[in-house]
Formats: C-alpha cells, structure tokens, sequence
DNA sequence: CGTGTCTGCCC
DNA sequence: ATTCTGC
DNA sequence: GCAGAATGGGCAGACACG
C-alpha cells in the first residue's frame, strides 16, 4: 500500500474489484458508495484514468479518437491466444452471453499452464488500449488484436473480464454518468448541481473529476458555457398525443414541427461556424453548405443556435428520407460534391447564447424571440422551425396533422416559460408522433441475446409474405417484457432448424403484431424493405400467415405520395 | 483493384 | 432511435 | 421519474482478401 502511494500508480486489479462489487449489486446508492470509497483512495495521478475507465471510456467523449474494437476484433484477439478458431470462441459466447466472461475463462485456463505473472497497473492498461486505438493502416487489424491478445495474456481472469468490456464498450456493471456524479459528490464533498452543470458544458469526466478534487464546488461553478464548446443537448420525452402533451407541459404551449432529420448544434464565434452533433461531434468539415449558409444569414458575432438539418431535393423541393441524408453525416472526401446532390435545410428552434449572454435560464418564448431577430430567413437554407403557440386542442391537432402531411415526424410540444435544460427532463417539452398501422410479420430467425438477455433468444427476423414464399423484413428486439422473452424462447426452441454461430433459423409459426415508424427501402433485407424503428406490440397467435409484400408495398407508396403533397 | 467485413455513429 | 426494469 | 441496459436500420470509411 505504502509503495503504491509512493510511486503514485494503482494496479488494475483494484479496479477489477471494484468493478465485480458493482456488478454484484443492484442498488444504486451502494454502486455510489463504491465508486466514492474508490475515488477516495485513488492517487491523483491515475485519477483520471480511473474515472473513464468507471465510465467504460478509454478517451473522453470529446475526445475524436476511437478504439476501433468490437466484438469480431475479441473474438480474433481470443482466438490467438487460444488457437480455437473463431467458430469455436463463438459457441462459448453464445452459452456465456458475454464475451468479457469468454475471455475470463480462456485466461483462466491459460494462467494454469503459465508462470510468472507482472501486475498490471490502470495507467499501464489505459495506455495499451490507446496505442491499440492509434494502429491504422496495413496490418492494422493483426496489430490491434495482437496487441489486445498480448494484454489479455498478461491479464488475470478477472482483469480479462473487465478489459475486454471495456474494449468493446459496454461494462454491464449498471454504472453511467449518474451514479458516477453522485459518487463524486460523495467523494470530494461538492454539489450535485455542481458536478452536473460542469459536466453538461463540458462532457469531460477526467476534467470534470480533477476540478471537483483540486477546486471543489467553486472549480466546478465556474465551468461555464464557451462558444466553440458544445453542451449537452435538451432531449425531449415521449407523449401520448397532443392532449397528452398539454397536460404535460401545460397550455398554451409552443408547438413545432419535429423534422426528420439531424440535431445541430452551431457555434458562431469570429465569423467562424462549427456544427456539433447530438453526442457532440464535430460535423463542420461534412457541412460546408450549411455553414455558408449560416454565416451569410444570421447577424451576430457570437452565439450558439440550434436546429435540425433535414435533407431535400433541390430539383423537386421535396424532403428526401434520412437514410439519405445519412449519405453526408459521415462523409470525409468528395464533400462539396455530395453537398450539391444533397443539399439540406436547417430549421433553428432554440437559442442559447447571444453576444455575451447566456440565454439558458431565459424562458424559451424569449429565446425563440432571441432567435427570430438574428436569423434572417433564406428558403431552403436557414429557415426557423414551423411554430404556433396554442392552448386550443383543435388547433394543435391541425397543426400536427400538416406536420404529418408534410413528412415529417410529428410536433415538438414546448413549455413556453421552460429554461434550456440539458438532458432529459420531465416537464420541459415533448414530442409527439402517430402510431402508425402495424404488421403482422412471423418470426423466421433469431439471435441469442448478450447480458442480461445472454439465456434467451432476443432478437428476432422477421418475414413477410411474397407470393407462395417468404422474405425477410428486418429484426425486432424490443417492446417485449423479460417474460416474453423466456416464452417466445421456449416456444422458438424446438422450431430451430439451424444453428450458425449465434445465430438460428426457425420454423415460420409465431406471428407476431410489430410497430415501427416508417418502411424504408432496403439494401440489406430479400424483401427490399425494413422497418425503422420496430417494436413487438403484441403477438396474433391467432394468426398463421404474415402480411404480403404488397400491402407492405401500398404503405409505403402511401408514405410516399404523402410526402409529395407537400412544397 | 473490386468486394466483403467490421466499426462507429446518425436516427 | 424504442422499450423495459430496478430503485 | 431517473438511469441504465439491450436492442433496431443504414450510412461511410477503413481494412482484409482474393
């Protein structure tokens, strides 16, 4: 303990540890009270290591930089230290559900057989898993799984566990950034508002958990908003219909069309724009159009607005559909090329910083007001969200009803007096969206599931009709309670006709009712269509036969011709 | 050099 | 994105 | 109500492989 203190380094294990206990319960205060008891003990200097690592990061969010790693990339990590090929690892996988337990058992068997052993310290894993990151080109893939293997092997099982999860990103230990705060909280003796006001502005846990130690509540005040930062996004709640939405967020309320297309975040500072996504990407490079547009038709020197991009034919003036403008979002060459074939409008609804002022704490009403006098509207370039302000229910629903006509998802609903909430909140504004006719598709495939879903088959391919014969429409894995998943489990079992790797292919008996919020066309499903969004509503067992392809066909036809009415 | 696989990130 | 679940 | 887990389609880019 003494040496450790000394040389200002912990080891891994310790963290392995606090790792299982928070993954052996299921009582939040007592992760919190984990992790704080952690964070107390742990040296300054692997402080931040540690916090990302709790967080099942390598970089910080903000970070660019990715790890590069998934579940194909273990699988081949595992089979070199094994010599099993991959099919092999697989099978283990899929009766585990959970290849951090996969790679536990492999080095468990292994270290039977090896000798020494060299602790691996938090810094020394952090800075393999970031050099795995940075291999990148030929031979990149052997490099990265060779070097994963590498730090496995050296691993003890528990370790192997846990560093495996966090390769592929995922802990499962039942920790996000809520317990983490609340642990911070306890740890370094500051405010809950505090931490979480730090972290909205700057989504950096290794800053944000050095300033709560170093400076405490006064360090963490004083992160405040910067222009060419982003901040965490205001999220809206799930309502049930525009009456619903009234009660919710009172009336009158403001009331918006929810657009089917991307958030952004744009930061004017200098006459320079940046464009942030929803998770806080830089997306500025991928929109040289919008920020043309920006600057030539919103009057300010700095400010922060946002809106939602939503992708057009230039020709027809129609909405396109999101998948195609998917095209840009990641896009790295021939950018000004794929700008002109696509061009996109963006509708600001929300602003949150002008000329010095941070427009947070200001009612919405006065930020939408904000908004108008600066942005000045250019036709399918910069325009402002559609909005009316109503308390009357018709009206709302008339509204809405355009809002569909239109193509577009459905409305926004916005407390009129609602500050800038980051996050998800109840109370601050909702969006509201039809439930569209179900299908009745039958479920002709399935995969064993991961986690806590690791006994049961838990994603399931489903079929449509096509003539005598059937054609695959897409999966489903949600909207099923953890007892429907044991029963369609149980029910599906004896229809398996065959098994690869995870995967089954299954009599086509269980007909099932799955909602969804659009029928896109597909490249990857035999029917040439998917859904967008699927959920099981319910299961027609009295039914025996899915739904044919061409009623599939006239919804979406229907959709379609919609969506030409407006312009 | 074309095609298939994998990954990360939009929704 | 949607949905379910434990606290 | 909040937070967390587990899962959907589709896109571009990066790399492997023949």
């Amino acid at each position: 303990m003494k040496q450790k203190t000394l040389t200002n380094t912990m080891d891994y294990q310790e963290l392995a540890d606090v790792y299982e206990q928070l993954d052996k319960t299921t009582k939040n205060l007592e992760k919190r009270d984990i992790i704080a008891d952690f964070l107390k003990r742990t040296p300054k200097s692997e402080l931040a290591n540690v916090i990302l690592f709790l967080n099942g990061e390598i970089f910080p969010s903000v970070s660019e930089e990715v790890l590069g790693i998934a579940d194909k990339m273990v699988l081949k990590a595992l089979s070199k230290i094994t010599g099993k090929n991959e099919n092999a690892i697989t099978n283990v996988w899929k009766e585990k559900g959970d290849l951090g337990l996969v790679a536990e058992q492999v080095v468990k068997k292994k270290t039977q057989t090896t000798l020494s052993q060299e602790k691996l310290t938090i810094s020394y894993v952090m800075e393999i898993l970031r050099a795995i990151a940075r291999f990148e080109g030929e031979n990149s893939t052997q490099k990265k799984t060779g070097s994963l293997a590498k730090l496995l092997s050296s691993a003890k099982p528990k370790e192997a566990r846990y560093i495996t999860r966090t390769a592929l990103g995922d802990l499962r230990i039942g920790v996000g950034f809520g317990i983490i705060r609340d642990a911070i909280v306890k740890a370094f003796n500051v405010e809950k508002e505090h931490v979480q006001h730090a972290y909205d502005f700057r989504s950096d846990l290794s800053e944000l958990v050095l300033l709560a130690k170093e400076s405490g509540n006064k360090g963490l005040k004083n992160v405040d908003l910067k222009v060419g930062k982003p901040l965490r996004l205001m999220l809206y709640q799930k309502a049930q219909g525009i009456s619903n939405g009234f009660t919710r967020v009172g009336a009158p309320a403001a009331i918006e069309y929810k657009y089917d297309g991307m958030r952004v975040q744009c930061h004017f500072k200098k006459g320079e724009v940046t464009l942030f996504t929803r998770r806080l990407d830089d997306v500025t490079k991928q929109f040289p159009d919008l920020v043309g547009a920006l600057k030539e038709h919103v009057s300010c020197k700095e400010c922060i607005l946002e809106g939602e991009a939503v992708a057009y034919n230039s020709k027809t003036k129609e909405y396109v559909p999101f998948q195609i403008l998917g095209k840009r979002i990641k896009r790295k060459h021939r950018i000004d090329e794929i700008a002109k074939k696509i061009p996109v409008v963006l509708y600001v609804f929300d602003m949150l910083y002008l000329e010095g002022k941070n427009l947070l704490l200001e009612p919405f009403k006065k930020r939408r007001a904000a908004l108008e006098r600066i942005v000045r509207k250019k036709a399918w370039q910069v325009e402002l969200a559609k909005q009316v302000i109503t308390g009357n229910e018709d009206k709302a629903q008339r509204f809405y009803n355009e809002a569909l006509e239109k193509h577009q998802e459905g409305v926004m609903m916005k407390k009129l007096d609602a500050q800038y909430q980051p996050g998800s909140r109840v109370g601050f504004g909702v969006k509201v969206k039809p439930i569209l006719e179900p299908l009745d598709l039958v479920i002709t495939g399935a995969i064993w599931g991961e986690g806590k879903r690791g006994k049961w088959l838990s994603s399931y391919v489903l079929s449509c009709k096509k003539g005598d014969v059937l054609a695959e429409i897409g999966k489903m894995a949600t909207g099923l309670s953890e007892e429907q998943f044991e029963e369609v489990t149980k029910r599906l079992e004896p229809l398996i006709t065959k098994t690869s790797g995870k995967r089954v292919e299954v009599q086509p008996k269980l007909v099932v009712e799955v909602g969804y919020e659009e029928i896109q066309k597909s490249p990857t499903y035999s029917s040439g269509f998917a859904l967008r969004f699927p959920r099981l509503i319910r299961f027609r067992d009295d039914k025996e036969e899915p739904d044919d392809l061409e009623r599939i066909k006239r919804i979406y036809q229907d959709q379609k011709s919609l969506s030409q009415k407006q312009a």
